[in-house]
DNA sequence: CTCAATACTGACATAATTGTCAATATATTC
DNA sequence: GAATATATTGACAATTATGTCAGTATTGAG
């Protein structure tokens, strides 16, 4: 209960002067499109969520960065939890075009750890990686869409370029459970290598070149296996 | 500003009762040693954390799951920040401590692959991997205690196992580097999969047995790969 | 120009969570 | 058995988060 001051200021403030009409002059508000605004706010709770972890996805902070007040964010996104489900199904969007489009790439056919190493670069990105992280961490990967079959498709991809390329060379086809598993390898160590990587590089006194010759040699040590399979 | 009301409401509430005096709950209190009751706190916090995820730690609910109140936990590490960095140094040593001994193991000298199994086993338990997953995300890596270079003892350890091996063998010392990068690829991965291993696996169609077959296939590609270097 | 739609805001309400404190119960010591 | 130390608690304070609401400013249509 407790029905206080339900009673409105109004706008009777510094009235009164001379200048009649324009009373409120100081306000000059932004409005952008509801597409736009959208985009800002997913933006910025995205990079406060790469930066800060989860404890940085609050509603007061992020609206600080777009330069919009709180509740505004609750306009677009009906609530917290909104604003959530949006940057999940967006990021998940994104990932997947990222990825199937790094193994669509030309029609190089054969280099098939070429373009491991794209899907490497693209999972290891490190805003990308923390946010699936966080995502799965909080149990809610599936928020954004229920479909969320980006793994089936990219193993497709890959086991269609290495048929091909077996077919060119008339080998045996490979196994299809050896490209799912180089999938996952692939994957979970680009995720992990996100996460932890900068850590263990640094507790194993290892520089930022260090890092790269580390994909480096991932990507060889996945040709090698490629290559004794064909 | 907003005044809040400072004063009392005093007996606003449940007025009629004879409020002067404390009432008698002569509950019988449970009373452990501060380190059991420490290690209880512990534990239950780890348990939250890894089913809930960063949002799972908090004060009442983990006094809940020991039959406590939270002040208790309040007076036992301080703060919550106090209690996260608890647990992060026990998870820091729990980890050193399982991984070192896995490598440890027998004199069997030769069989390396098999270590890193053990190390993969190690690192992708769920609990665990999600606890550090959680500290890196939110930037607490090293709040536990300042020297945390596990790594480099891990890739000490195993680079001697493959020193040894080599010598026995009359080969050439294998690099260090490479080493090191397998050890790298091992966490990342292990990491990874702890992390996303069942999105993924769900995603591609992939059922419990097959993220066993996972594991072997991996400790095979490593064995392969010590195999060329030898 | 007028009007409707709606992006946006300030002030406030509500809820959740950490932290404080005085009191209380229990184990241990002398 | 009394004294001491301290683990534990309930009640409350303080802070901080999300959510609500009525009103304002801006855009676009007629």
């Amino acid at each position: 209960m407790s029905s206080v001051a339900k009673n409105r200021p109004k706008a009777a403030e510094t009235a009164g002067k001379s200048g009649e009409i324009t009373p409120r002059p100081a306000a000059k508000r932004v409005r952008r499109t509801a597409e736009e605004a959208r985009r800002l706010i997913l933006d910025a709770a995205e990079e406060r969520l790469a930066r800060q972890g989860p404890e940085g996805l609050r509603l007061q902070d992020i609206a600080r960065d777009v330069g919009i007040s709180h509740p505004a964010i609750l306009h677009h996104f009906e609530s917290r939890e909104g604003l959530v489900r949006a940057l999940i199904g967006r990021a998940n969007r994104q990932l997947r075009d990222t990825l199937l489009s790094a193994l669509d790439g030309g029609g190089k056919g054969g280099d098939t750890a070429y373009h491991i190493g794209h899907v490497f670069e693209a999972l290891s990105d490190r805003g990308t990686a923390r946010l699936f992280s966080w995502m799965l961490l909080t149990g809610r990967a599936n928020a954004g869409q229920p479909d969320n079959n980006v793994m089936g498709e990219i193993v497709d991809a890959i086991q269609a370029r290495r048929e091909e390329h077996s077919r060119q060379s008339g080998q045996a086809a490979p196994d299809r459970e050896d490209t799912l598993f180089i999938a996952m390898l692939t994957a979970s160590a680009a995720f992990g290598e996100a996460i932890i990587g900068r850590q263990l590089a640094e507790s194993a006194g290892l520089d930022q070149d260090g890092l790269k010759r580390f994909r480096l040699w991932f990507a060889q040590l996945v040709n090698d296996h490629l290559d004794d399979k064909k």
